[in-house]
DNA sequence: ATAGTTTATCGTAAATAGACGATGAATTTA
DNA sequence: TAAATTCATCGTCTATTTACGATAAACTAT
């Protein structure tokens, strides 16, 4: 016979900052995410399909890291049929620059 | 129109800040990580057991933190019987801030 | 030697992430 | 209207992450 396991599994409450600094940093901890975003920076916008044609991956997975960048809020996505434009977010880009400087130490 | 690619499934070769910077991240990607991390940076140093008396965690769960935040880098450990002192890796630390603050744009 | 302390590791369960192809929705072009 | 283009979403599979308790390993103290 098997037990199965008690799973409390309640929230642990850190502070807000603690929360946003892991999201965003989550939202970068893939190189693939790292790199549109980096190609991001230098186009400052561009097409979901660019994207797709630069790395060897299926367009549904480009598609999949594209959503998970902009529900941490670290890039915003345009409709110009029949494209999307995705493009930096530079509201929240900026304060996770700060989130991360203040981390990091001054 | 798009040919089917070829699956590799292989490794994608991104430029090495890229993937380091990513590695940086993902250990970061965890609010418990981010929350051990300021306060050895508070503490400077601390035993294993000083965070498992602050966070609502299993020793295991904690100690499998400080292992990732290890590998990753971020953080060295000296055994000092019975104990185990943990401090941040400063020369990492230093190249994680750096890394990220080129990243975000100066 | 024995018992206690501290921490890492093992084994496992459950959840999440990451990849794909297929399909659907919206719009443009023929 | 029909076909093509562009992209998101669905379903699925596998791998990884996160959590736990149990146990082992290393050392101290009795």
């Amino acid at each position: 016979m098997r037990l199965t396991m008690e799973r409390t599994l309640e929230h642990i409450d850190y502070d807000d900052g603690t929360e946003e600094l892991a999201r965003f940093a989550k939202a970068l901890g893939h190189p693939t995410r790292v790199a549109i975003l980096k190609y991001l920076d230098r186009q400052s916008c561009c097409f979901t399909g660019d994207i797709v044609d630069v790395f060897p991956l299926a367009q549904s997975t480009v598609s999949q890291h594209l959503k998970e960048l902009k529900n941490a809020g670290l890039i915003q996505g345009n409709v110009e049929p029949p494209k999307v434009k995705y493009c930096i977010n530079e509201e929240n880009w900026k304060l996770a620059k700060t989130m991360f400087s203040d981390f990091f130490g001054e």
